[in-house]
DNA sequence: CTCCATATGTTATAATATAATATCTGCGGC
DNA sequence: GCCGCAGATATTATATTATAACATATGGAG
């Protein structure tokens, strides 16, 4: 999927592709990719939604790769704390992240429609909150942003029928 | 504190305006302030801060308004749905609104070391993404924004030791 | 007075998350 | 080799947050 959208696209390219570059990154920074950590990301990005760590704690242990919440949790942890993956904090929710490789303040656009999710960039830093942090002396290090509304493919869907 | 901002400021009083104020709003509304209700935006106001519905809960309990989950919730629902308390989804928390007369995007500005929680302004159809919104075709209808950090008074307790 | 809408009370349980402890596994040093 | 350590995993138990479902009360409209 393009990095910013809700568009269609070549899904089982894309999450191949992601995994490769989450190995490589790895790889490069000494961290350690273990099975269930890639299979957790393999989920995320398969499943290229928010899932919950139960959802995920499902696959697991069908699969045999754990049981117990800690197991899913503690993929999750590495996931986020390394960039490959966002929590959605108003869907107590994981996605797997469009572009690990770049620092970012990600937001995000979360359908109530159809429950996708599509991550873009912003710049807290900036605009009106930047100028409110400034002025109360707040020096921000982490922003979370998360924006609900309607995508693409489900306003198609509605529109006024009055008339 | 004023309600944008860390400072010191006259709480008793702050807290009986702001009780007036909802009052005054839900007569004019034809809102119906109950006991149960008055009372959650009143721990709220007093704790000026983030405060867990269980907190809230713990309260009420001694005070005999109730012991269940529910009644702490829908207290809390009434008030987030008229505007006199917001939710902190990255804390499972809510903090009363510092402006409920006015229709606004709050972003929120937590102190990681004291926690206490700001309310600023934001505009989240303006700047970057209210742009990527645009470009994906997204309509935002709600935003929520929290930025973690330092405040004014817990930097001034840090700082660099070096030297 | 009765009906109805709204609010409250209560029980039970769902959903999300972590603490605490034990075990395993690979690997550097000796 | 094998000791000891660090990081990862496994398991049990429990904490925390939230809601479903149903029963009861309360106050105003007709």
């Amino acid at each position: 999927m393009d990095p910013l959208g809700f568009e269609h696209h070549d899904h089982r390219r894309c999450v191949a592709t992601a995994l490769a570059a989450a190995q490589a990154h790895c790889a490069r920074h000494r961290l350690n990719l273990t099975p269930v950590r890639r299979r957790v990301l393999e989920l995320l990005l398969e499943g290229h939604r928010a899932m919950g760590a139960y959802d995920i704690l499902d696959h697991l242990r069908e699969e045999g790769l754990g049981a117990q919440p800690p197991v899913a949790y503690r993929a999750l942890d590495f996931l986020v704390s390394h960039g490959f993956a966002h929590k959605i904090e108003r869907l107590n929710a994981f996605i797997a992240c469009t572009d690990p490789e770049t620092v970012h303040t990600p937001a995000f656009l979360i359908c109530r429609g159809c429950h996708a999710v599509a991550e873009a960039q912003a710049e807290p830093t900036r605009g009106m909150l930047g100028r409110a942090a400034a002025e109360a002396g707040f020096e921000i290090e982490q922003a979370m942003i998360e924006a609900l509304g309607r995508c693409p493919n489900c306003r198609e869907g509605e529109a006024a029928p009055c008339a």
